[in-house]
DNA sequence: TTTACTCATACGTAAAAAGTATAACAGCTA
DNA sequence: TAGCTGTTATACTTTTTACGTATGAGTAAA
């Protein structure tokens, strides 16, 4: 049994693994080489006495042991936690790391300014700032926030609504004006499309003010998994596009681009943040969630969610 | 910032290095050197950025944040081992130090074994077997069990009747033989006497079985602070002695010596064991406890506790 | 079968903590 | 007041130890 290696860092290593769902992922995550993670695991194990994870090449999963170990590594590296942030305290300053995760365009265009502020408030903290718009595994990826803009889809997580986004239907001037003037939904299908992916069932619903709500099925001529690329073809006139109103608000002042088909929107998407129930949150974290729950709502064309 | 250094030992050297009351006596109990323990401290305070212990070249004392510190410490650690203790119990083995503090003769000729058969059962159990009569300060000497013949005198502690030990007036039939038959306690006083230290007053209060007490101040020989130097200079003949029964068992059998005055006693006193009282009581600790209340009453001269 | 990924072992290196020796200082005793 | 003893901190050396790289073995999917 080697002497030395924080005791807890072992601890911190095993979540990590756990949740990483490899040994490999874990070091990536961690910064550390495979073999010195594997060693970790290793060396908890022996201090154990018992085996805490069973591998193979290709799977990795907690034995009975590891799995009451883990819970409690947890409440207890959740406990160091609080003793460090309190005995810190003093000094005031925010510190430690801060994973976020937010989606590509609006983590880009909008939060970042806001991001970079906080960080310049909080000089001693190390923020890790991932945009992602596709779906995450949250404990896999290890971060503390997920920003995401739609239904989060993990009912494990807590999920706190911090705005909504009007979406519109937008073309070039120029598009529309090749065809005749639409005044329903149904019009629309005479013009080409770009979507972006995913893009279900090629249908798109769009509701007026009365509530009534129309689907149609218009041919697409591209999908992108990139908003701005969706952006950007739109406003080369390859077709019609359902855009949030904060992407697209400067076109619609410069006439770039125009609603289509001004009372009918496409359904509003709420801007969630996700986080893990049951863990401490870090002070920072707090303050993380305090900022966002007011940047969120200023971004323009974004509105104050329904909750 | 050095990096590695256990978080948890760091916490465990501080609560140490408070309970010890200087960094030296620390470093001489945790086997470390004095400037490693320094170190250890200095580093301590840089991870938290805070001073936790003024220090002068002979006094040391808490500051604020470290008065903090040490309770949130303690707790932390406690947990540590609670964690630690639940996840080898799978083996069922006893682990870990235990440091017991015990009365000379009584740790010598009785509790030995008991102490012995306890390690024996428990191979990977490391036992610290400390012989001590006088008082000790419990903190400092960072002991788990202290055993204590008469009071405790520490308000401090959860403090545990184990046993009673009858004391008996004893000397030499040959010494007996230079004086008068003596037939009440006052008599004993033509006799010389040995003593054990400490000895207040030079008094000895004697109960007879209706509840009379007498106190009597013989003539003192010799003094000694070394039960078994009394027991000695006893059989030699130097003097009248009060003795524990399991002590002298034996002599009488053999009448070596002889019950001076046979319904008079010296007041009983009884044995005790000390314990921190608010921390977690590790099983090993539980263990011999439960060892240690039935090996005392055992001891032939010891009778059950009043409580 | 091949490819791509997993985890474990061996070995050399670099970092870090331990010890030793020493200096500075405070309280106690003569 | 001087000398003795015990304190903590610093400089330097040695040992320990954990890291990374390289490598080998094994599994799952293409």
């Amino acid at each position: 049994m080697s002497k030395s290696l924080d005791r807890l860092t072992l601890l911190e290593t095993f979540v990590r693994i756990a949740d990483a769902g490899s040994i490999s992922a874990a070091a990536r995550d961690l910064n550390l080489s495979q073999p010195s993670v594997s060693r970790q695991l290793a060396e908890l194990e022996s201090r154990f006495q018992s085996q805490l994870m069973r591998r193979t090449t290709h799977d990795l999963s907690l034995t009975a042991a590891g799995a009451e170990l883990l819970a409690d590594a947890r409440q207890l590296l959740d406990e160091w936690e609080a003793l460090e942030e309190k005995h810190l305290e003093t000094a005031e300053a925010l510190r430690g790391t801060l994973k976020i995760v937010a989606p590509l365009a609006i983590g880009q265009l909008h939060l970042m300014n806001t991001l970079l502020q906080f960080q310049q408030q909080h000089p001693l903290l190390s923020l890790s700032w991932q945009l992602e718009d596709r779906r995450i595994r949250f404990a896999e990826v290890g971060c503390d926030c997920w920003i995401k803009i739609g239904s989060v889809g993990d009912e494990s997580l807590i999920v706190e609504p911090l705005g909504q986004v009007e979406r519109i239907v937008v073309a070039t001037p120029a598009l529309l004006a090749t065809g005749n003037v639409p005044n329903k939904p149904a019009d629309l299908a005479q013009f080409p499309w770009v979507a972006l992916e995913p893009f279900e069932g090629q249908q798109i619903p769009l509701t007026n003010p009365k509530g009534k709500t129309v689907v149609i099925s218009p041919p697409v001529r591209m999908t992108t998994n990139n908003i701005f690329a969706l952006h950007k073809a739109t406003v080369a006139g390859l077709g019609l596009a359902i855009m949030p109103r904060w992407l697209i608000e400067d076109d619609l002042n410069h006439q770039t681009l125009v609603d289509v088909l001004p009372p009918w929107r496409a359904p509003r998407l709420t801007i969630h943040a996700a986080l893990l129930p049951g863990r401490r949150r870090p002070r920072r974290l707090q303050h993380f969630l305090v900022v966002i729950r007011v940047a969120v709502p200023q971004i323009p064309g974004v509105e104050q969610p329904l909750d």
